[in-house]
DNA sequence: TCGTTATTGACAATAATTGTTGATAAGTTA
DNA sequence: TAACTTATCAACAATTATTGTCAATAACGA
């Protein structure tokens, strides 16, 4: 995502104002390569304001992604995650036991369906995910 | 999946039943490549087992996922979609308007994370959907 | 400073999915 | 075929993530 100065130009160009607590969530999206759910944005931000409320987080976060700034991502983990990486195409893998999402970037150019496939439908994205289990939870499975 | 006949057999050996309403949820799925939700196998079966309830296609669908006869995919449309593909090694075009769900073979051997990346991740799965926009929904946004 | 808008709180609603429970129906096996 | 066991049903309730609402208050920005 942008840096902060540019989204604040970005979200008054909307009609958008910077809040405190826009402020924050977006503070806490900076550089942040965890892919955090919204929930935990929420409990990052209460340290921060307090009185946030979950549903300003939900809305911030919508705004963003409208604008461009964050990609929401559903990956079967049962909530969404906020990804502010925009800039540089990649792709994820997801430990199935822990939900964790880590970035992973390989080359897709050469990946596409056959003609065929194509031919009635107009891909726009590609997006892999690499299913497998994490080191923290291969080590778990261990000593269990 | 298999054959009904086999997946019968199968059933009894983990002490579960041929009921008629398995066995209508079992038809119709065989052959099935239209990645069908819960809900859409639900509806269908009411038309042979009026009475057949909501639940015990979801017990269905999850039985016949633990036995490995069929996937459920999780792909962001809302609701789980069951595929009964489990022979072939596929994967899949979404539409993101409609939510329709295609296959698309495509050879992703050579589609492997960083080995850096692989290193504390034990990659089980490699999941390739392709997003965009079916024919249908191409014709309608044209006409809308 | 003032007008407009965001946030909050306190709920309600939604949608998919799972849990429960007692009663009934029915598959399996001997 | 009878008996035992289990699935299904109906009718709910519960859960979880997410969005909607609405009136009151706080606060941004011009």
């Amino acid at each position: 995502m942008n840096p902060t100065e540019v989204i604040t130009q970005r979200l008054r160009a909307q009609g958008l104002r910077l809040t405190p607590q826009k402020r924050v969530v977006i503070g806490l999206l900076q550089n942040n390569t965890a892919h955090p759910t919204v929930d935990s944005l929420y409990e990052n931000a209460r340290q921060e304001v307090p009185s946030i409320s979950r549903r300003t987080v939900y809305q911030t976060v919508n705004d963003l992604e409208s604008m461009g700034e964050v990609t929401l991502l559903d990956l079967g983990t049962g909530s969404v995650r906020v990804d502010p990486n925009v800039e540089h195409p990649h792709h994820h893998m997801i430990c199935s036991e822990c939900g964790v999402v880590r970035d992973a970037v390989i080359d897709v150019s050469a990946l596409t369906p056959s003609a065929r496939d194509r031919r009635d439908f107009d891909v726009t994205d590609v997006e892999v995910n690499f299913r497998g289990v994490c080191r923290n939870c291969q080590d778990n499975g261990k000593t269990a």
